[in-house]
DNA sequence: AGATTGACTAACC
DNA sequence: AGGTTAGCCAATC
């Protein structure tokens, strides 16, 4: 069992990191990760299944690198998914035809 | 202390 | 287009 815990370093990180990505606007894993010099999206991607102030830290405006919707509250599809999808939509993010995520949206970090 | 687990990704078939 | 694989790495058995 996961008992509660202060947030770790790494996770604080990835964290304060969500707050820069303007409403409206998403990234991914891989380029979040790349922002805070970790070289493993999947690591990036644990830290936020285990963000225990979503939807307070916008870890929704997280996607995978092919633009398409990924995953959310533990979950890569179902009711989760389509909850992150109407957050997404109700910030302004447009979606393709096949459903990913319009690229002009993707939001690009300094350095 | 070692193995397992993932909201991932690029590179292959 | 879809599947498999190897690499990645923090957190959790």
């Amino acid at each position: 069992m996961e008992l509660e815990r202060p947030p770790t370093e790494f996770e604080r990180k990835v964290f304060d990191a969500l707050h820069l990505i303007p409403r409206g606007m998403v990234t991914t894993y891989g380029m979040l990760g790349h922002y805070l010099s970790c070289s493993s999206a999947q690591a990036i991607g644990q830290a936020l299944r285990r963000n225990r102030f979503a939807p307070d830290t916008p870890c929704h405006r997280v996607v995978k690198s092919d633009l398409s919707i990924g995953g959310f509250a533990g979950q890569n599809g179902g009711d989760p998914i389509e909850r992150k999808r109407r957050l997404l939509e109700a910030e302004g993010i447009t979606f393709l035809e096949n459903g990913s995520i319009d690229p002009a949206c993707c939001f690009h970090f300094d350095e």
